[in-house]
RNA sequence: GUGGCGGUAGCUCAGCUGGUAGAGCCCCGGGUUGUGGUCCCGGUGGUCGCGGGUUCGAAUCCCGUCCGCCACCCCA
């Protein structure tokens, strides 16, 4: 049978490194610049962190989490996202004690099992930022610029900022109470879907894209009228830290999350360019409860998180793979192993250099050079080697055992003896 | 998980009213040229996703299965 990489995962070859560099790159500038430090959490974890923080009802942990037992016994789950994990290494390693907030952020590997398609996979990459230990308005709206500065610096355009408050425990019973109501006065105007949802997690029947159940929930109450004061300040100051900070939004009463931790500011990043099933390529909210429920002390925290691959396929930048300095080409009379010495001193000298080792003709060998984009070429013929830098010949031939120390010396670099 | 469409060379695809596979690009070689470009010539490369069935004969028809894409669902 042939072997092919299991459904919904993907191999990055290394033609497709440079943009994917340039993305986790920009997110790396970014955190730097804004002081968030990189965490690293397992690639799984106990099961019961995730049951217990995405909510039992949520489709993450209903039917697409990878789930199995280890040789102990344990269940145990790969990562479906990577907030909950931030915030059980925050509780386990003290960091409630540091200064606050800790302002962290992941490039890793999330696992989900569902239907794959163009730009959702089963094994995808995110990139998070997550500030604990403050319930800051002003975090809100950093951490939402941060995911703006970061689409400056990759080209991405066309992205609209999705933004709503969706409440704290104080209010969301009472408004869920409330449009339990309205849903059961409008029962017969909803499809099956949407009644399984009433029932498990309300809000969430507002993802509907059914027109007639959309058409029902017109009048319906929305979460946005009905906060508390608290939280309506809150979001008030968060809309007033975006508007100073010159970031675009729309707000959308009826946008909710999929994970149950989530309270207060939540928000997407949709880019319709990628098409309607993944325009989503950046999503986040604050999640003022998640450290107390996995144990920790009263906690407040906010934070995104965006695919590596939907940022990739959005970005309007084009890097290409860095260019070799020197290709050293020769022909069958040349002494290769005294060559190919130069070559590793010439790496030892901080120089990006490379040799055909494909048995190539001199012809071969120079188009290889071509590929390579190197500036400088080696053409060792015999005992002399020509040097041909940006496309002319230097006259005088050098000696093999030259080679490095010459070019070396020609870009401002030594070489050991 | 459900439904629709699709899998032929490394890539993009043609061939599909059944008669044992082609093109372009890429790659390698030769020639030309100003020895990295251009142009010309030649060459390597395919169990036609996989398994079964129908048939004298299947890339082509049928069934199953795997994978991809689209929609639903949900999300990053």
């Amino acid at each position: 049978m042939k072997l092919e990489a299991p459904k919904g995962t993907l191999d990055v070859l290394p033609a497709e490194q440079p943009l994917r560099d340039a993305v986790v790159g920009a997110a790396e500038t970014v955190a730097a610049l804004a002081a968030y430090g990189r965490i690293l959490t397992p690639t799984f974890e106990d099961t019961e962190l995730f049951v217990r923080t995405s909510g039992g009802g949520s489709d993450v942990v209903q039917k697409e989490m990878y789930t199995f037992e280890d040789r102990a016994g344990r269940s145990l789950t790969l990562r479906p996202e990577g907030t909950a994990p931030v915030a059980r290494a925050y509780v386990e390693h003290g960091l409630h004690r540091e200064p606050q907030p800790v302002k962290t952020f992941y490039v890793e590997p999330m696992y989900r099992y569902a239907a794959p398609q163009k730009g959702r996979y089963r094994e995808f990459w995110q990139i998070g930022f997550e500030a604990m230990g403050s319930d800051d308005p002003a975090l809100d709206a950093e951490l939402i610029g941060l995911f703006r500065e970061i689409e400056r610096r990759l080209e991405i355009g066309g992205t609209r900022l999705e933004l709503n408050s969706i409440g704290d425990r104080e209010c969301r019973p009472a408004y869920v109470e409330r449009l339990r109501a309205y849903l059961a006065d409008h029962d017969a105007d909803l499809d099956e879907d949407a009644r399984r949802k009433a029932e498990a997690s309300p809000l969430r029947v507002f993802d509907t894209k059914s027109p007639r159940v959309r058409e029902a929930l017109a009048g319906a109450p929305t979460i946005a009228d009905s906060l508390c004061e608290p939280c309506r300040e809150h979001f008030a100051a968060v809309r007033s830290y975006l508007d100073a900070g010159g970031i675009d939004y729309e707000l959308v009463p009826t946008l909710v999350r999929g994970l149950d931790y989530y309270t207060r500011t939540v928000w997407e990043f949709v880019n319709e360019g990628l098409g309607a099933a993944q325009a989503t390529i950046c999503a986040g909210g604050r999640y003022d409860y998640l450290v107390e429920e996995i144990g920790g002390p009263p906690t407040p925290g906010v934070g995104w998180a965006a695919g590596v691959e939907r940022v990739g396929m959005s970005a309007g930048i084009e890097p290409e793979p860095l260019a070799l300095d020197v290709f050293v080409v020769c022909d069958e009379e040349a002494d290769r192993p005294r060559v190919l010495a130069e070559v590793a001193k010439l790496r030892a000298a901080g120089l990006r250099a490379d040799a055909d080792h494909a048995g190539r003709s001199l012809k071969g060998q120079m188009t290889q050079a071509g590929r390579t984009r190197a500036r400088t070429i080696v053409r060792v013929e015999g005992e002399s080697a020509t040097v041909r830098a940006d496309g002319a010949d230097v006259p005088e031939p050098i000696e093999i055992r030259q080679i490095a120390a010459t070019l070396a010396a020609n870009a401002g670099r030594e070489t050991e003896a």
